[in-house]
RNA sequence: GGAGAAAUGGCAGAGUGGUCGAAUGCGGCAGUCUUGAAAACUGUUGAGGGUCACACCUCCGGGGGUUCGAAUCCCUCUUUCUCCGCCA
């Protein structure tokens, strides 16, 4: 959420940045601004009669103490209408408030001028490519045949027990998986992040905090009993691990990993870009999340490139950097890097990571403040990025390591496996 | 699931209708003292709105109510604790 004064002092600017995503924010900007404008005025009001109210009130302990009885009461007659005022103006002070709010909600994130023009995923620039793309022997699978011939993945028994898009992983699948977890969190940990293990449910003020309620529910399950949401990501239990917290300047940066298991409700279409482990209901990542001052954020976000890009060379998977074009950065975030790698068996690029700042753009929802130098409560910076996403690396794993007699394991997994092949 | 108790500032903990944004202690910060530190002493120390700055307003778990006036009384929700039951 995009914070009023900050709307109000850069109206112009705000609304040219949002242009980028390919939204005319004029009118909403407008009514934020009227509309804040309308709050602080009905505030003063209020402060006002509520003002004169404790005068009297006061005034009015003082005279029964002293026996007054009639004074008092005659006082008491000139609150009545007070009362009338305050509840009138409490009532549309609550309404400009709510109504404010609702506007805030809708506005997104403004990018940063890093971010490049532009509308779809084509328009993603791309920044850097590193790893051999490897020769596969004739007759080399996509990772669902793989999957199918060394048993490794059920997507059918996923079918009959949950349905589309939960795969049963067992066997030597099963033990890779549980590998990578182990292999991202080790690596994490080793770079300076703290392991977390994290609700998989959250409450709705944490889906407000980090940006995914209000509108964007549909993305989410919704236990509607107990009104939780099953998590899309650990970053959102993980960030909120911070709402209504204020730092100490000393304690930043802060930086936590943890791994869970992602649920996505939004159903994806068919075809082959989503045959296989391309895109679950049910999936399991590594994040890592950092909360950090504003004048380091953005050397903390290309630090967190930097550590992915380690994770993906250390697993010898040909990959490439994308800065996002505005119309495809999230809602809540202000600059954001994917990480893609290499299928070669499907001859395509595989989104594992995708890693944002998001300034202060949660932290305000968050109420994620820290105690400035000057002793001041001022909003830090949040980020978080994907270290890893796991499906689509084993699925690049399974693709790229394929000989004619099995799959090999990379070098840097086999000590958490405990097997070098598959087959 | 049943019965009872409670929720106050960073923490502990007073406050049961009137000058209470809230005693006191601890902690934090600043200073005095000291070569330095500790101890001791002095001062300071919640958040938000509002203002050029003051003033002023709001907040004692959330929401609602009673009252001229609520941290204090009532209703409700949430959470925590104790006991019992169940249980990985």
């Amino acid at each position: 959420m995009l914070q009023v004064p900050f709307i109000r002092e850069n109206k112009a600017d705000v609304i040219a940045r949002l242009a980028k995503r390919n939204i005319d924010a004029a009118t909403l900007i407008e009514q934020v601004i009227a509309l804040d404008e309308k709050r602080r005025r009905v505030q003063a009001q209020l402060d006002t009669v509520l003002a004169e109210s404790n005068t009297l009130s006061k005034a009015i302990g003082g005279l029964f103490k002293s026996g007054q009885v009639e004074e008092a009461n005659a006082l008491k007659a000139k609150t009545t209408t007070l009362k009338e005022q305050s509840k009138t103006l409490g009532e549309a002070l609550h309404e400009a408030g709510e109504d404010l709010k609702d506007l805030l909600y809708q506005i997104p994130n403004v990018p940063h001028a890093l971010v490049p023009n532009g509308t779809t995923e084509a328009d993603n620039e791309e920044l850097f490519k590193a790893g051999e793309i490897p020769k596969l022997h004739e007759g080399a699978l996509p990772h669902w045949e793989l999957a199918k011939k060394y048993d490794i993945i059920d997507f059918e028994l996923g079918n009959k027990i949950a349905g589309a898009g939960f795969p049963v992983y067992k066997g030597k699948g099963a033990r890779l998986q549980r590998a990578l977890i182990a292999y991202f969190l080790d690596t994490n940990t080793a770079a300076g992040y703290t392991e977390y293990q994290l609700p998989h449910l959250v409450n709705e003020a944490s889906g407000i905090g980090t940006g995914q309620l209000p509108d964007k529910e549909g993305q989410m399950y919704h236990v509607t009993e107990d009104n939780l949401y099953l998590i899309p990501t650990a970053e959102v239990p993980g960030t909120n691990i911070f709402r209504d917290v204020i730092l100490n300047e000393s304690e930043l940066p802060v930086g936590i990993t943890g791994y869970t298991p992602c649920f996505r409700r939004e159903a994806g279409s068919y075809g082959a870009h989503v045959r296989g482990l391309n895109r679950l209901h049910q999936f399991d990542k590594v994040e890592i999340i950092r909360v950090e001052h504003p004048s380091t954020s953005y050397a903390a976000l290309d630090a967190m490139v930097n550590h992915v890009k380690s994770i993906l060379e250390a697993l010898k998977l040909p990959y490439r950097i994308l800065r996002l074009c505005a119309g495809d950065t999230s809602f809540a975030s202000a600059l954001t890097y994917d990480f893609e790698i290499f299928s070669t068996a499907q001859d395509r690029w595989l989104e594992v990571s995708s890693i944002s700042n998001f300034e202060t753009f949660q932290a305000n929802r968050l109420k994620l403040r820290f105690k400035n130098a000057d002793g001041k409560n001022e909003l830090a910076h949040t980020l978080n990025g994907s270290a890893l996403a796991l499906p689509r690396i084993l699925a690049g794993i399974l693709e790229n390591y394929q000989t004619e007699d099995g799959i090999d394991i990379p070098e840097v997994l086999r000590e958490y496996t405990g097997f070098n092949k598959i087959g």
